[in-house]
Formats: structure tokens, sequence, C-alpha cells
DNA sequence: TCAAAAGTGTTAGTGCTACACCCATGA
DNA sequence: TCATGGGTGTAGCACTAACACTTTTGA
């Protein structure tokens, strides 16, 4: 038996949303040292009796009040290289969420502010990241971009009824490629229980009024949505 | 900033292979409490300045005696259930690991016996596992169903150079249904950099020589080798 | 009646399934 | 020359991509 080590677990997720057109990360500023004033994921220490899932949900309702029950979430992957956190061992458990465009949440109980910020621009290292959070939101889109494909994940983004181009939105905006809006309102309408048409429509300002759905059952899609090979992963990843 | 809790983290191996026509998987006899004289997952604690992959290659090798450095390893996920280590909290992070058809593995220096089970007989219950470790193996198991589709891992599988129908096999075997050989062989030929012919045939006992293959640089396949619609995925996991 | 957005129909192309057929070897 | 497994050709089907066309609204 190896020696037991004493190591602090974390969790930290990774909020992903579509505002103003483009994919962007829920980003806190710390308060605390290290990284005082950096911005970083939401997330934070793992309670005594808590399992991980309810402390990403927890965490994300104290830091940013956003409610952690209607969201999508899911585990992502863990971090644990030795030199990631400077107080020590540190091992983060990291989540992605997936919401709609909610108004801008304010900052939480720990008084920090929370904020959207472009994933793009975390990406291309314009904004600095705490810690290697930088790493774990690469990891997240990544994981989002694949889900899109063969799941129904694309609803997770869209508020309760949404129409067909706000849906389509999703996948153009993630995905960052333009799709035929005609073969694409074809082929998620086909699929089964992908969506459920609730009757009504939504009259925009102008054009001809859409049909709005809510998302169906179903959680995978088969035969799922092309968007040709693979970019590449992030660092080996294909998951 | 909420309470740092001492926890003590593991890693656990998922090991599969195809023996004997069965997907298998590497146990472990435990030789210390709790759950003495069971079989579960190779993995061990990490060590204060180990990140953890390099951990679960270690504990491979030292419980298994299988050379971790040629191994396909990827990082499933995390447990992190309050209660799954009666000792206290213990989190584990699980990783997968496809081998190819070895030799038995003996005991490592931990003096456990290591050996081969049919997945069939964890999933189907008749062979008990320590801790929570047979969720694990549904959700490791899952995981390789679901990367077959859509990346050059069946190739893990197999040895350095391997024939069609060994390839084949791994499809049918992991996935358990029959697949059409014929047309099996013009999707991973003409799949780019999937194999890389060597020249060389096998004789077999009966039949026309196969020609040999050697895996190619490709990682992930298009378009997808279709199974048909998922099959329910273990406990609201889609990964 | 025009602009804008929603939604339908049609055609060509690609990839898959199923299966007939040929190839190369040992007994 | 037969059994056995390896490998090719081809017809039919499912799905996709591209795009012309129709519908429904507000200005």
């Amino acid at each position: 038996m190896a020696t037991v080590t004493g190591v602090a677990v974390t969790v930290d997720v990774v909020v992903l949303t579509i505002r103003d057109d483009q994919l962007q990360v829920l980003l806190v500023e710390r308060g605390i040292e290290p990284f005082r004033g950096t911005l970083a994921l939401p997330g934070g220490f793992i309670r005594e009796h808590e399992d991980a899932e309810p402390a990403a949900r927890r965490e994300l309702a104290e830091e940013t009040a956003l409610d952690g029950g209607g969201l999508y979430l899911e585990q992502l992957r863990t971090f644990a290289a030795p030199e990631r956190d400077p107080r020590g061992r540190v091992v983060t458990i990291a989540y992605l969420a997936i919401a709609p465009d909610l108004p801008v949440p304010v900052g939480g109980s720990d008084a920090r502010a929370a904020r959207w910020q472009p994933v793009a621009s975390v990406l291309a290292g314009t904004v600095a990241l705490a810690f290697d959070h930088r790493e774990i939101v690469v990891h997240a889109v990544d994981r989002a971009r694949s889900k899109l494909e063969y799941t129904t994940l694309a609803t997770a983004f869209c508020p309760e009824v949404f129409t067909m181009s706000e849906l389509r939105r999703v996948y153009e905006v993630v995905w960052g490629v333009s799709i035929d809006a005609r073969n694409f309102h074809r082929k998620v309408t086909t699929a089964d229980d992908f969506l459920e048409p609730t009757g009504e429509r939504r009259v925009l300002s102008t054009g001809r009024p859409a049909a709005l759905y809510r998302r169906g059952a179903a959680r995978t899609l088969f035969p799922p949505m092309l968007r040709g090979a693979f970019p590449p992963a992030p660092s080996g990843t294909t998951t």
C-alpha cells in the first residue's frame, strides 16, 4: 500500500451559454489569494459528506446566483497535475454546464463579481484565467462541440420554448459554421423526440411567425448531425 | 471559502481486452481490508507529487505486471460518492485502458493474483467486485463501445500486426453483433490512415492467407462506424 | 408590394446494406 | 476438388447538400 496523502478536492464548473451570437463562459473574479483579482471558473472545495455533482451545483448557486437545479450539468474530467495550485496538492473535478441566455448574473454570496466572457477571448489568451482554468475551458468547449453532433444537447442552450432559428443559431455559434436553414429544419423535425411542437407561434418584428418548440424526450441523436471530420482535439482527448 | 477537507485520492484502472472471443476485464484479488479476498480493479493511492495518469500506469505495473507504457489509457471519470469507501472519504479517478490479448498476467509486487474476468459476469453481478467498481466497469464498457464508432480505438485491442478478421472480431465482441466481413473490409480500408498494410500475409490453417495490417496514424474515424441507435447508457451518462 | 424570415420540394451525390461472385490456400 | 476463409462488384436504399420555390407576417 502506498502512502495516503491528504489531498484537497475542488469542483470547477464551466458554464457555457450563447449571448450576443457568441459562445460565452461564466467567470468570477477571485476575491482571495492566490490569483486574487484574476478571473476564474466558479468552483470551490467539496464538503466532507458531499458528492461531486451536488458540490458543483452548490458552488454555482453560491458564487453566481445561477440556479444549479435546472441546469444541464455533466462531469467533464479531473485535473490532478501536482503543481496546478500554488497552495499545495489540489485536485479538481471539472464540470460542464449549459445554460440558456439568462439575465446577467450578479455576484453571489462570496461577493465576487460573476460575468460572462466570450470563449474566444479565453481560448486566444486575451483574457487570463487563474490556475489551469484555460485548459479546462478548452476541454469543455471541445466536449460541447462533440456532443452537439450525436446528442440533443443543443436544446440546453435554448430557453424552455424556442424557435427553429434559435436552435440553429446554437449549432452555428458553437461550431462556427453556417448551416442551411431548410435542411436543418427537416433534419431536426424528422428526428424522433428531439423536438415537441407547442402549437404556438412567435411573431417577430418582421417575417413569417416561427413555430415554437419544447425539448423532446430524446437525449441522443441518430443519425448524428454531421459537421465533417473532427477538428483537432485538445491535447490528445477525443472524449 | 469553504472548509478544506482532507481527502484521499486513488486511481483505478479498467483494463479491457478480448480473450476467447469475450470482452474481459483485468481484476486483482484484494490482499487487505476492506474487501480482503474480493476482486477489485487494479489501482491505489496517488502519490504526493504524481499526476493521475502516471499514477494509473504505475499501479498497473505494480499490481498486474502489465506494461503501463505501451497501453492505450484515457481518463474515464471520477467517482466521489461520500460513502463509496468504508475507510472514509476516498475519491477515485477511474481510467480506461485497452490491451491486446496478452499472456495471462501474474500477480505483481503486491503479491495479489491478477486475472482476466469476462465483463459479462461482472455486469450480470455473477462476480462481485469491491467498492463501486462494478459501476466503474459499466461506465468503461459504455465508453469503449461508443469510441469504437467514431475513433480508431479498436486497433488498441489488436497486437502490433493483425488481420482484418481480428479487427472485425473486436467490433463483433465489444458490440455483441455480427458484421458483414465484406462491407467491413471496404469501410476500414477506404478510411484514411486507419490501417497501414504491412505487405505481409498470414497463412492460416485453412483458407486464403490474410493480409496483415498495422494501425495507421488516424485517431478519429469519419464517417463513423454505425451501429444504429445508441443502447441505453449507464445512469444518465452519454459521454 | 416589398423585405425578411419560415418552411416545402426536388435533384444529385455519397455512403451503407445485402448479397452474388471470385481468389488462394490446406487437406 | 472441396472446404474455408479472404477479398471485389454491384444494385437498392437512406441520408445529405444544394438550391429553387412558396408562405406569412410587418412596414
